[in-house]
DNA sequence: GACAATAGGGAATGATTGTTTCCGAATAAA
DNA sequence: TTTATTCGGAAACAATCATTCCCTATTGTC
């Protein structure tokens, strides 16, 4: 059934929440519709059951990569460009589950709306935590206002996402360069 | 006509391509039916007319922002500013049709695909013709890579729309101060 | 080995979608 | 005034959608 739910997760990704019939659906999921509905009350109910599942695969991902960092901004650095390379390919094109459901269904759809905010302000939190404990072992300067600087590279990181899904090209060493000259 | 591709720019802007019916469209635009296929072969042209129109209005807001400034430096902070207003409020939450169109179309529609990379790297052509004028005019420092620069803010603003119609409140002043060190 | 229970599959069902067609009203030309 | 033409509106169309129902097969239990 996880399995059946990772499939889900991609078609979801790619084509979205109202453009993918369950049939589209039954089809990756290699279920019949009688087995969906059997497994979740209605396409609603599997979209978030998909979400969800996004976004834990997602935290672990991002996380993890991070963590391969001797201090703070090398672990910020880490995790710039593990969401570029995400971004890119063909994981890229098929795009980002939290952005699309911020942009497709936010507006229209208070509980999926709760959901993308909730993972939003997860994410920043853990930017901004990465910043102080920058700040505390002395690699990212005090000056550097943690809470702006994570919001804004929220902001880059769910651009990332939009660009990608664009195919525009994204070179990770030099957008992330970049984008490190926030913490000077 | 034209103001009913406005009106149906604003109900594609919040509930994206598919989840608008011709019904949504013709109440939005006052119009029946018969008269909207009289206008436009499809649905999908109606799209296509509000894309560009929606784009056509969007560049002329930004480039009136721009001009606004005495050197390059200052035309790319009112940029930014004015993109993290439009981010905000109602229209934050009604969203933009290019970041709406880049998630929900790209991957599935390659005329919209098409639109949409050419109207990212209009813009980023122009961000970099900033940062040039910057340089130029002795505002922006000559080592900032200025096509790097520019793409990346480009992630930028595409994220502040996905941030914005998540809800989440943006401090114009503070976050454009932040960006601005990318300049440095 | 028989039976109950359950999971899975696929056809049937309304509802809704995009699209077309037909009809009336208003406007312009003669 | 009359004719022709454009424009808007509502009903009808086929297709597709999400959902439900029922049947089959497999598993676990007694």
């Amino acid at each position: 059934m996880d399995t059946a739910l990772d499939r889900a997760v991609r078609v979801f990704c790619e084509r979205g929440y109202h453009a993918t019939s369950i049939g589209d659906l039954t089809a990756a999921m290699r279920l019949a519709t009688g087995s969906v509905y059997k497994a979740f009350r209605d396409k609603h109910a599997v979209f978030l059951a998909a979400f969800e599942r996004y976004a834990a695969l997602r935290q672990e991902q991002t996380r993890s990569a991070a963590a391969q960092g001797a201090n703070g901004r090398e672990r910020l650095r880490n995790m710039l460009l593990s969401y570029v390379e995400h971004s890119q390919g063909n994981e890229g094109r098929r795009g980002c589950l939290v952005v699309g459901s911020a942009v497709e269904l936010s507006a229209v759809d208070p509980v999926v709306a709760a959901l993308v905010s909730a993972r939003l302000e997860t994410n920043e939190g853990f930017i901004a935590g990465l910043i102080r404990e920058g700040q505390a072992d002395g690699s990212i300067p005090r000056h550097v206002a943690a809470d702006d600087t994570a919001r804004l590279m929220i902001c880059i990181t769910q651009g990332l996402r939009v660009v990608g899904k664009a195919r525009l090209s994204l070179d990770g060493k030099r957008l992330v360069a970049v984008a490190m000259k926030l913490l000077a």
